[in-house]
DNA sequence: AATTGACCGGATTTACAATATGGTCAATTG
DNA sequence: CAATTGACCATATTGTAAATCCGGTCAATT
């Protein structure tokens, strides 16, 4: 796919040069000249290999979907229980977001002005979380382990909790410790509430 | 507190008219002017009851969240389980949400240009939401129906809950029925996941 | 004493010129 | 000749100065 190496690797130079510019200044504020200027190649060559910046942008986001699954596969460990590594994923996913200069960027974006693009992005990379989850719901399911009449929904209702008790908590009271948010959310999610 | 009649109520004028106003236009395209038109009373007159637009606007929410509680009074039954309760009171909640032309103008403000006093506006309605659903956490669990070792937060997971599963599951896919989305915040909330 | 609307200063909108940017392609290079 | 390039084009975005709008005041009026 990659074909064999020229004197240089031009596409991979653009690759690294927009990953770094999408990363430092957003979607709309990376312009094709300044990816060109990084990557120290001509505009035009851009355009060799991506359509459009948007095209240009998709690969980015694709590859770090793909750090994304690798870091969840990585932490995922199918000997312990279901919840163990629920938590433990959610955990590594979320020192991810605040490490990602691009996800942190992209978020900060779409707070600020909506740039529809990098709303696209932060969706996408959603999708991809919640598709992961889905899966490891279903398989949890066949193991018995757990009940869900409809995975993804399960999943998304997950994320969607995980996230409140992590981000959204936090703007209105005292942020909950990585313990205390881990302690809640498997409780809540394996027992429920009510008294047994 | 409200005086014995004068030839007209004048505040009372002003406070229908400015309840019109904000719902149909939102905040920030309400303007003193238009209220105290469509009050027929001066512009200088508002300002002898209150004295900023905000506090007017304040008013006319205080007067959404006292509705909103007696909604919710209104519906409890002591009598049945605690979460029975629950979910009429949720679903009458958003019934309220969907037909009371004021939220919705605010949360599209919000959405849309994100005008603080609209944002601030909603955060005060589900801060009042919460407060009740914690209220009734509490009475639940000292009847020994449900567990839960923090009121404040487990309210908080159920609103944030029971709009993820309205609104923004929604948004991305199929909608699920009134029934759907009581069905499964119950049995979630009741009972978790795990197979017991 | 209560009410009013003309009026004020600062905020917002508008209209438009200046600039920046995504994308193209004829010229250049190796 | 295939790959590369940057000057160039049309449109989008931004800066800006004038015009307008609006929250709030207060002297005049009822």
């Amino acid at each position: 796919m990659t074909g064999p190496k020229k004197s240089v690797d031009r596409r991979a130079l653009i690759v690294e040069a927009a990953g770094k510019s999408f990363s430092m200044f957003g979607y709309k504020a990376t312009t094709m000249e300044v990816v060109s200027k990084i990557a120290a190649v001509g505009k035009g060559t851009i355009y060799t290999f991506f359509a459009t910046k948007e095209e240009l942008f998709g690969e980015i986001i694709g590859q770090l979907t793909k750090e994304l699954r690798e870091l969840a596969e990585r932490t995922i460990d199918h000997e312990r229980p279901f919840f163990d590594n629920l938590s433990a994923v959610l955990h590594e996913l979320l020192l991810f977001r605040d490490k990602h200069e691009l996800m942190v960027k992209l978020s900060q974006e779409v707070r600020d002005i909506g740039t529809p693009m990098a709303k696209d992005g932060i969706a996408k990379l959603e999708q991809a979380i919640t598709a992961f989850i889905q899966q490891e719901v279903v398989l949890a399911v066949e193991k018995g382990e757990i009940r869900s009449s409809n995975p993804k929904l399960t999943a998304f209702v997950m994320l969607k909790l995980y996230v409140a008790l992590n981000s959204e908590w936090s703007k209105h009271q005292e942020p909950l410790t990585r313990k205390e948010v881990a302690g809640y959310f498997n409780e809540l999610m394996r027992d429920g509430m009510s008294v047994r």
